[in-house]
DNA sequence: ATACTCCCCTGAGAGC
DNA sequence: TGCTCTCAGGGGAGTA
């Protein structure tokens, strides 16, 4: 599932592969994609030219321009540039007509993400955002000031690392990860959590998420590989995806239990309950 | 304000 | 072998 290094690495890949081309024509295959319809989605697009490639949080956007196109990948949403026009496949839900010939496609088994098609705006105007909170690496985040506003809540520290509103970027697989790196059990309220930890937090938030977009993002499960892209940060996981493996530390073998409704990885001796 | 539940989807894996 | 059942998972919407 891409997560904020996924997406950083797709962006990246875009940039240099993709280039500045004009959109010439768009086949939409599966309506729900685009939740502004599709009529409204072609009409507004084609004739536009990619000027740049942005990213907050999870999301990836293209400036056009007159308008910013936002796309959420969800689980499994993945873009394919081909150089000549290509047979689309089952799961190809959207084809971009190029000027220079080519073709960019939009898969995605699930038909979960979404794209959304606004004038250009501040981050905080494009409804499709209005629940995104700061990018993990923007400067503006202050770990004192997350620590005011969090720290009266009960919610369970993975609720909040997951919660975007908290800071954009974080899924499942680095939620887990920083919660070990902090040595902090996933289920600690977060009202327990100090100003230290806060701190922890936010400095292993970014550190992790900065070594992941290094390693190309992580290759586990659904998200597989995107414009040829193939993580290696898999490699690097501590709790993630090793249940009943000995943590790296004490050798104490990896639990998997729920949290929030969600698989978690943990070690039970370095991740102790305040 | 906060916390649930449901929904969107498909494929993988389990059970028979 | 092949069928049916269950479940994961980000985020928005609706409800208690």
């Amino acid at each position: 599932m891409p997560e904020l290094p996924e997406v950083e690495t797709v962006r990246a890949t875009l940039e240099v592969q993709l280039g500045h081309p004009k959109i010439v024509g768009v086949d939409v295959y599966w309506e729900n994609i685009l939740p502004q319809g599709s009529e409204f989605f072609k009409q507004k697009i084609i004739g536009q030219t990619i000027q740049a490639y942005k990213r907050r949080g999870k999301y990836l956007m293209f400036v056009l321009d007159e308008d910013m196109l936002i796309a959420h990948l969800r689980m499994e949403g993945k873009f394919y540039i081909y150089d000549q026009p290509t047979m689309r496949n089952k799961h190809t839900h959207v084809v971009f007509h190029l000027d220079d010939g080519r073709e960019l496609h939009y898969n995605d088994t699930r038909k979960f993400g979404r794209m959304e098609i606004y004038p250009l705006a501040e981050d905080e105007n494009y409804p499709m955002l209005k629940n995104t909170g700061l990018d993990a690496f923007d400067e503006r985040l202050d770990a004192l000031a997350l620590y005011k506003k969090w720290h009266p809540k009960k919610m369970p520290l993975k609720a909040m690392l997951l919660d975007q509103t908290f800071l954009a970027g974080i899924g499942n697989i680095y939620a887990d990860e920083i919660c070990f790196a902090c040595g902090l059990h996933p289920k600690t309220p977060v009202s327990h959590c100090s100003k230290k930890d806060f701190e922890n937090i936010l400095f292993h938030t970014r550190r992790i998420l900065a070594g992941a977009v290094k390693a190309g993002g992580t290759t586990i499960r659904s998200y597989t590989s995107s414009l040829g892209v193939t993580g290696l940060f898999q490699l690097k996981l501590k709790v993630h995806a090793r249940e009943n493996q000995p943590c790296l530390i004490c050798q104490t073998s990896i639990k998997k239990i729920k949290v929030i409704g969600r698989g978690t990885c943990l070690c039970p001796k370095c991740q102790k309950r305040k």
